[in-house]
DNA sequence: CCTTGCCTTGACGTGGGCGTCAAGGATTAC
DNA sequence: GTAATCCTTGACGCCCACGTCAAGGCAAGG
């Protein structure tokens, strides 16, 4: 058989797999102390599928576009044996500090729309300005005593 | 003198200073071929004033958030004579692919800032839920088998 | 002459989240 | 037996806009 036991100790594979990611990423994570995994007498790393869990709430997070460093109180949260990874304080903090970054962003981002839309407009109307009967710019090198 | 002629032919550090850049970043631009800069005879970079619109140009962009590939346009429409780096239809295409994708980065954002504040609503929701008078959870390892 | 301060090229470091080999051990399928 | 597939660690690559250091050349002041 090609699959031992499904429920109890998947091995990396398995559980990139069924998390819809891959072994590079898990290592990465375990790496940073995000994941912790047995290890079996071969030294195949183990994971229990509370593990699984613990992915798919990084992975969520990621998607939001949290960092990793951000998702690491929803996961000690998790592993403390809540049921969900916002359940904690700590939790709760980054989400509120995450709401504060994205306004700001989204803020910053939608003043430079503003700005680079109000340029285009400029910038159109100059062109339609110079090209119905006025003279066209030469583009000569007649221009750098302009000033 | 410490300085020799301002107005022609100044060096990087002059240049950069002015511009309230680095040389590190003018030889960047340089090896990027957005800048170009004539040689003295002791092999030093020799820039014009032009040059200072450039650089000016490339950072008002790179404060957009524009990346320095999508300052090329501009940077090329002023060196062909236009007294504007968006004179040229090129960097308008740039303004107006710019604006489409600030549209839709900001889309994101913002469904990601419901999706989040939805989140955290909920979160609190179940977590002044439970304090009242509920059962605390244990935070055992009781929940494994939960599905 | 010596110091100071500008300039030159070259090359490695940064950060984030991995991808992608490389070299080898373990297990399984045939 | 052996090929295929898994696993291990280690390490370099990537992207982007530079920062920073190194080793040395050139110019000017005292």
């Amino acid at each position: 058989m090609g699959v031992k036991d499904y429920g109890r100790g998947m091995r990396i594979g398995e559980l990139a797999e069924r998390a819809g990611t891959t072994t590079r990423t898990l290592r990465y994570y375990e790496s940073r102390g995000l994941l912790q995994a047995g290890r079996a007498e071969n030294g195949y790393r183990t994971y229990e599928e509370s593990d699984l869990r613990l992915i798919q709430q990084i992975r969520t997070l990621q998607d939001f576009g949290f960092d990793l460093e951000e998702t690491r109180p929803f996961v000690d949260c998790l592993r403390a044996g809540h049921p969900a990874g916002d359940a904690c304080p700590a939790s709760l903090a980054v989400y509120r500090r995450k709401l504060g970054e994205l306004d700001a962003l989204i803020g910053q981002l939608q003043s430079v729309r503003t700005e680079v839309g109000a340029q285009l407009a400029r910038a159109e109307l100059e062109a339609s300005a110079e090209l119905p009967g006025g003279p066209e710019p030469r583009c000569e090198l007649n221009w750098e005593d302009d000033e």
